[in-house]
DNA sequence: TATTGTTATACTCTATAACTATA
DNA sequence: TATAGTTATAGAGTATAACAATA
């Protein structure tokens, strides 16, 4: 059976593995002169959606555990992007909120996410990358994985 | 627009990312009981197609610095997999060989593998498999990626 | 002088545990 | 007693530099 030999190149795994790899390796590059990693792209495209939550909640929703939140928030912070504010419920924690340099910068961030995408799928005709965009999901929702939750974000349990 | 506010679940480039992540991680695993890495496997996949190399050609076909071979190397004799051998011609460098109990854990390893690629894509209908690694394939090759060789492992600079 | 294999060192990233201030 | 945020510490993984033996 020659099917035992096939070679890493021609299986999907590896593919995917390597493609991924890729995929973030380049997309950090295309987002370092903006100062951020893709993960702060992934907060911030979050917070976009609804300012004002706390730490542990964004930790959540992203799927890191609080402890490295601390971190990406500070990053932020020390890049003027994000504020923590008092929070007006619970004096424990912050409610963050994006400035108005983080409003300037995210649609240049999804600029750039988006022309990264059309030049890694040029090969494909436009019907073709509808089709993969649908395996894809289709894959990732078999995976277990929450839809836009990173596993590579997705370290440290739940918590002790 | 409302690509503008496409979330990352739709977005090619992080599923592949997501995914990627997603397949080592879950294909460690599956190999974690073997006693070897991804990684390892990939080395034995090479070994087993031409032996005797030198872990300077080893390094230079799977895109790794010499440095990091000699650790990879030193996994797989502690484990049992590949001999040290002296070279015929070149007093310098040594001559690698798989061992018996290699020989006897590559079609396990390969079964685990096939078994993985196979439920990564069950969602997907044979026909629509055959698609998918056909795209993928043509992604990998515009990437600039030596086929077959992972990024991962491609790192530090060719030499000083 | 260049190359093969190796080691020592520093640096980054993640993982574990514990601490503070509130609730 | 539990939770939000934080810090300290140790452990992997990688990068930088230099080394001994041989070509």
């Amino acid at each position: 059976m020659s099917s035992t030999h096939r070679p890493l190149s021609e299986r999907a795994n590896f593919l995917l593995s390597q493609l991924g790899f890729h995929v973030a390796q380049t997309f950090a590059a295309r987002l370092a002169p903006l100062g951020i990693a893709p993960n702060h792209f992934g907060l911030l495209m979050h917070l976009d959606r609804g300012e004002g939550r706390t730490q542990q909640q964004l930790a959540d929703a992203v799927g890191v555990h609080r402890k490295v939140m601390v971190g990406l928030i500070d990053d932020l912070e020390r890049r003027g992007l994000v504020e923590r504010r008092r929070h007006p419920a619970d004096r424990r924690a912050h409610a963050l909120h994006l400035t108005e340099a983080a409003r300037e910068l995210l649609p240049h961030a999804r600029d750039i996410a988006d022309r990264h995408e059309d030049e890694m799928l040029a090969g494909l005709e436009p019907a073709e990358r509808t089709q993969l965009l649908a395996m894809l999901q289709r894959i990732a929702e078999r995976s277990g994985n929450p839809p836009g939750v990173h596993p590579g974000l997705r370290h440290a349990t739940p918590d002790t």
